[in-house]
DNA sequence: TTTGCGAACAAACAATCGTTCGTATGAGTA
DNA sequence: TACTCATACGAACGATTGTTTGTTCGCAAA
């Protein structure tokens, strides 16, 4: 059980150094003191890998959405609650999530036509609590679109250099982000 | 002269869909109508073609910068500018913009640290403007290298979803993006 | 001790990779 | 007409790709 995540673990910090196409069976191999061969002693396809790391990811993303919509708060706490998210994921995984950034469309074209699906859904229920904060007339008159993509776009560089910038802590980025987003889209 | 900018483009257009390792010569000959062995009539390596993508994606920010930076003007209004051409940019050439930013870690080393070096210095450029709007205590006190990667990081969006969302031109949505950087930065 | 099984291995597979070589074609110039 | 030169081509190269096969090792259960 523990073999089977260092070598997910492994195969993700070659995927974000290298890219998925370029890294090899061969270097995953190497990397983890192993002979080609008997990586298929854990895995069917190195597609696999990828697959499983894309899963997990949007996974932790579905779980976290899914409970901040559960909870019965305003639209502005909701929206507040999933920006900590996104930075605290980026804090505590960002290989993984570089990956999962960089990585997605080289997922073979079934699981790809999945994972489309459940990141459209994911925005669909974002775009929601900002509908609802718009209905509260407290969003600056920008297209839902333009906030949404925009929002989620600012956020996506932490993980290639937190490490340097952590010095705060996690709270102290979080505190920032929001400020920084929330100054962009509110009245 | 002709054919070896088509070749450029064509190839971008290929690493923009599958990425850099994953296109092949033969996927490039193949789009142009070509064996792949005639290609080498116009180009010496494959990497030539990266190389020159992103030394005139590189070199057109280089010399955008330093025309803003000619300009005798408030340092606010040299990051308004800058913000305009980075939209203009994803607008004009969404598609070079995206090997730029996604395909540039491909690069042969030796082109790579070169590479890395221009953007260090862009980005020095960039952060003296904001360091002059942060003299005339017109900044939110956040970390400048803060401000400066999740400005750079809220534009990255656009080049990928442009064509969609221009309805309403290209100077809407400078207005929009500038609206959201300055209320999120400037007190 | 015997049996069973996951884990690791060497060797090899067809396929594809970037690239080279020698040659043919065809248009423009002297 | 003869020559030049850029362009395109077929064929092939060694290297690397993901993967399969048959086998061996060592440990745990019976």
């Amino acid at each position: 059980m523990k073999i089977k995540e260092k070598l997910y673990r492994t195969a993700a910090l070659l995927f974000e150094k290298k890219g998925y196409p370029a890294t090899s069976v061969r270097d995953i191999a190497e990397a983890m003191q192993l002979k080609p061969s008997s990586l298929y002693s854990h895995i069917r396809h190195k597609e696999e890998i990828l697959i499983s790391i894309c899963d997990l990811v949007a996974s932790r993303f579905e779980r976290a959405i899914e409970e901040v919509l559960s909870q019965e708060v305003s639209p502005l706490e909701q929206l507040k609650k999933v920006i900590d998210f996104h930075v605290q994921m980026a804090f505590e995984d960002p290989v993984s999530i570089t990956v999962f950034n960089n990585e997605w469309r080289h997922l073979p074209s079934e699981e790809l036509s999945i994972f489309v699906q459940r990141r459209k859904e994911y925005e669909a229920k974002l775009s929601g609590i900002l509908a609802a904060l718009g209905r509260s007339h407290a969003l600056r008159p920008i297209a839902h679109h333009f906030i949404l993509q925009t929002m989620l776009s600012s956020m996506l560089w932490l993980h290639r250099s937190f490490p340097k910038h952590a010095e705060g802590g996690l709270s102290e980025i979080q505190q920032s982000m929001k400020i920084f987003i929330l100054k962009g889209i509110l009245l």
